[in-house]
DNA sequence: CTTCTGACA
DNA sequence: TGTCAGAA
């Protein structure tokens, strides 16, 4: 066996790229025990344990040009503060990808729903909903890209949401669901609701009224004003109309 | 065939 | 960070 080993082998060993360890050695936290006559770097052992050490600075999020201060000045102390951040960052990463998952299975689960119906209407139960009102358009107003940014900031992961739209007095309450204070509240229970494709704007009035009208012709004793969901995320699936749910609780 | 340097996206 | 050319 040899006694140092060359710069390919020692990235092959450590699972880095060989630009690396030159990149290392250009920022001088990592330089080989001697370079041969044709100027070759070679590493040996402690090169190896000094670049163990290097690799789990960079875990900790160390930006390399900081690595060299970090190895020779730090006490036992900021390695510890080092980890503590270092544990925060990947909990909130976690979190992000939990959300992540929740909204891909949300996605994958209502898609399912959708291809199976004939888009007709039904009855099925759902949870209480906490409702935060973000703005309100006045009767006739529709919807555009600037009034969107007039009521800035946007709720968070608008384009995750289900967007509902509360028609109050005139006005349609766009709302999304928020886990804290809400300011409506849609209680839990039979909902009769029923799928939209929309392409334009004003079939959505007429289907409020097609829905109006089925509520009274079947004798439904509704508890609540018509709520129009947009489920902005699955216009993906149907060649980018407008993807809609009306729902009215029923008893 | 391997590595080095330097440059570039 | 990866890639590439030209040289040793």
């Amino acid at each position: 066996m040899k006694e140092h080993i060359t710069i390919s082998q020692l990235a092959q060993l450590m699972n880095v790229s060989v630009h690396q360890l030159r990149y290392f050695e250009e920022k001088g936290v990592l330089y080989p025990s001697h370079t041969e006559e044709n100027q070759y770097r070679m590493y040996g052992l402690h090169e190896i344990y000094q670049l163990s050490h290097i690799l789990l600075l960079r875990k900790l999020n160390v930006p390399v040009d900081q690595i060299q201060e970090c190895m020779t000045s730090y006490a036992a102390d900021d390695y510890n503060q080092l980890l503590e951040h270092s544990l925060q960052k990947v909990q909130a990463e976690i979190a992000n990808l939990k959300m992540h998952e929740q909204f891909i299975h949300k996605v994958l689960e209502e898609h399912n729903n959708r291809t199976q119906q004939d888009d007709e209407y039904q009855v099925k139960r759902l949870g209480p909903r906490h409702l935060k009102l973000w703005f309100a358009l006045e009767n006739g107003q529709e919807l555009t890209a600037g009034n969107l940014f007039e009521h800035r900031p946007a709720p968070p992961r608008l384009f995750e949401n289900d967007l509902h739209y509360l028609s109050d007095a005139g006005q349609a309450k766009l709302c999304y669901e928020t886990a804290d204070v809400a300011d409506y509240i849609l209680e839990e229970g039979n909902y009769l609701y029923k799928h939209l494709s929309v392409i334009e704007e004003p079939e959505i009035d007429y289907e409020i009224k097609q829905m109006e009208r089925y509520v009274a012709h079947h004798q439904y004793n509704c508890q609540s004003k018509i709520v129009l969901v947009e489920k902005s995320y699955l216009s993906m699936f149907d060649n980018n109309k407008l993807q809609y749910e009306i729902q009215v609780k029923v008893e």
